[in-house]
DNA sequence: TGTTAGCACTCCTTATGGTCGAGTGCTAAA
DNA sequence: TTTAGCACTCGACCATAAGGAGTGCTAACA
């Protein structure tokens, strides 16, 4: 295990480095508060942090630089709690000004102040609402045969669907097998609703459906909710001021992620409670390696259902975003949560 | 005017700084077929053309350049009608083998083949459907006071909405408000509506509907279509590929024009008809004035409803991109028609 | 008069070598 | 165990030189 001078040390030159982006010598850690020994003291003491894995030179005669197991062990055991600063809630409070009033604004809004804090690319992932469960469902004729099928959910939401009615079917025949989905699947999970149908109601809907091998199509279109994990990005351009971005084909990797919106949800599928941190090789993607994915989860009435996260150098202020990305996904569940009930 | 030998030296400089990206010289010139006169010669046509301001020089002793005057000869004297090249065909056949079902997923996919076909970055202004006319209105409540209003248009578009209805209102009362609402507008602009009832309906609506007063804000909610002007973009990463955005920050200041959803708006608002060419300095943006964008209208139903578009290097292959972007907004326009009418 | 070969000249690109300085590792002394 | 001292390493920076692509000009030629 370290020592106590070893982890001043090793928190000295992280704290540094995340600042200036050089790697650091034994001077300037000497001459930081905290440390009372001479440079040539800490030379040694960086020798060992270097054998042990923590910290790496770029060249002989550079300074040290962390290793992503270097920023580990800073993230788990040397990371004091963040204070926020003036500027910050400033910026908070001004955030806190505009009103939203549906998620799609909300997400987006959420996206940019995060970004403005954090000065990283960062990600949404547009709530999931497949744990939620089926309300009540409509069918509404438009015109020739033409229809509006609405689907509402106990969380509030409202899936709605043009559909084309299938010829010579009387709207009698429509209501009562509409009537029949909503007594029978009132209160199930939507995401298991086509499931339900498939395994426990086919019969009985044959039964008591008229033609029902004609509208079988049409009674999965009703049910069918799609629900695309779209993920909402900001920020892309201030990573291009770190300097480690200000390389094109490294920026063109994480751009082709962004592009490809698997990519990016793959990343951010997240199990843990409270905030995750993935350090370079810790994210199984090979374009975000020497990256750090900052990540947290928000709710909506108490339930998982989003991920908000941070894209950045390894080299990242962790105290500082961590600290952000966990005020912002709280009050973000929180501002969702009201929105849904509301609106 | 240019005599015809200028112009094909003129033709054979662009054509081969589209390939090569490097000036060209006198000699590359003289050996391309068609130009059949010594690299002298070419050269004195050269500082001719220069002086003329179709060439540039970027120092003493390199080959030319096109200037943007050049390119804009160029694709208004000598563009060749571009010949569709058999992987070209290949791919687009690949490209219809897919089946679209709804209007995003055709603009999405329309995309990708654009971003592939041109290797520039391209854009689709989603489709501005503000133009079509009220079908019909209808209100439906869901539970509590939530309920949803559903909007048909003539061209088939269905707008929904959740509301939120204000207390003590009885439904029979909203009920005649929409019939009223109905009544009045049907074949009304939707880009009008609020307009028409503000100026026309007020009185009507307050001596037949109860309380109006306290429905005014809902009558404005339901004919509200929030039509916020989407724009989907793709092929971001392909442009790094070009040498001329091997620069970080010109790429960031494109990368900040996309983000900026407005100011791809602005870029791409599109007045004639067929394709449009604006090279470099014809850019109102000044983040793009290095660049070409070019751009044609789509239709729906035979009105022009959204523009697809390409934004590359101002060394851009313009025939071919001109071509295929007249191609396939013509095509995008039969696809999304289909799609209107269909579903 | 228009075209072409020849040639000096320009200026970019690349390679080379040298200096400077930050920072190290080692040694010896405190 | 800590520290001062010192030789050493290696990248960054700069100046200079060589190489080459391409020009502009001149003079000769059809």
């Amino acid at each position: 295990m370290l020592s106590e001078r070893q982890k001043r040390i090793l928190w000295a030159i992280i704290d540094d480095y995340i600042i200036s982006a050089e790697p650091v010598g034994s001077r300037t850690v000497s001459k930081k508060k905290g440390v009372n020994v001479s440079a040539a003291t800490i030379r040694n003491e960086m020798a060992d942090l270097e054998e042990m894995g923590f910290l790496e030179q770029p060249h002989t005669s550079a300074g040290r630089i962390p290793s992503q197991k270097g920023y580990r062990f800073y993230v788990d055991h040397l990371l004091k709690p963040y204070m926020w600063s003036k500027d910050d809630l400033m910026a908070l409070h001004d955030f806190y000004a505009y009103k939203v009033d549906h998620v799609e604004q909300a997400i987006k809004h959420m996206n940019s102040i995060l970004a403005y804090l954090t000065n990283c690319m960062t990600f949404i992932l547009g709530p999931n609402l497949s744990e939620s469960r089926l309300k009540h469902l409509h069918i509404i004729p438009l015109y020739d045969r033409l229809a509006v099928s609405i689907l509402v959910t106990d969380t509030g939401h409202v899936y709605q669907q043009r559909l084309l009615l299938p010829e010579d079917i009387p709207w009698s025949t429509l209501e009562k097998l509409v009537n029949l989905l909503n007594h029978r699947l009132s209160g199930a999970l939507i995401s298991r609703l086509d499931q339900i149908v498939a395994q426990e109601l086919t019969d009985e809907l044959q039964r008591h459906v008229d033609h029902f091998e004609k509208l079988s199509d049409l009674t999965n279109q009703l049910l069918h909710t799609e629900q695309e994990d779209r993920v909402y990005t900001s920020g892309t351009t201030r990573i291009l001021e770190q300097p480690e971005f200000r390389d094109v084909d490294k920026m063109k990797s994480i751009l082709d992620l962004v592009e490809a919106n698997d990519g990016l949800v793959q990343l951010l599928k997240h199990k843990t409670d409270g905030v995750q941190v993935r350090i370079g090789y810790e994210n199984d993607l090979k374009a975000v390696q020497d990256c750090s994915v900052i990540s947290a989860s928000y709710m909506i009435n108490g339930k998982p259902v989003g991920t908000i996260g941070v894209l950045g150098p390894t080299r990242m202020d962790y105290g500082r975003v961590i600290g952000i990305l966990d005020f912002l996904a709280k009050d973000f569940s929180r501002r969702l949560s009201t929105l849904y009930e509301k609106e």
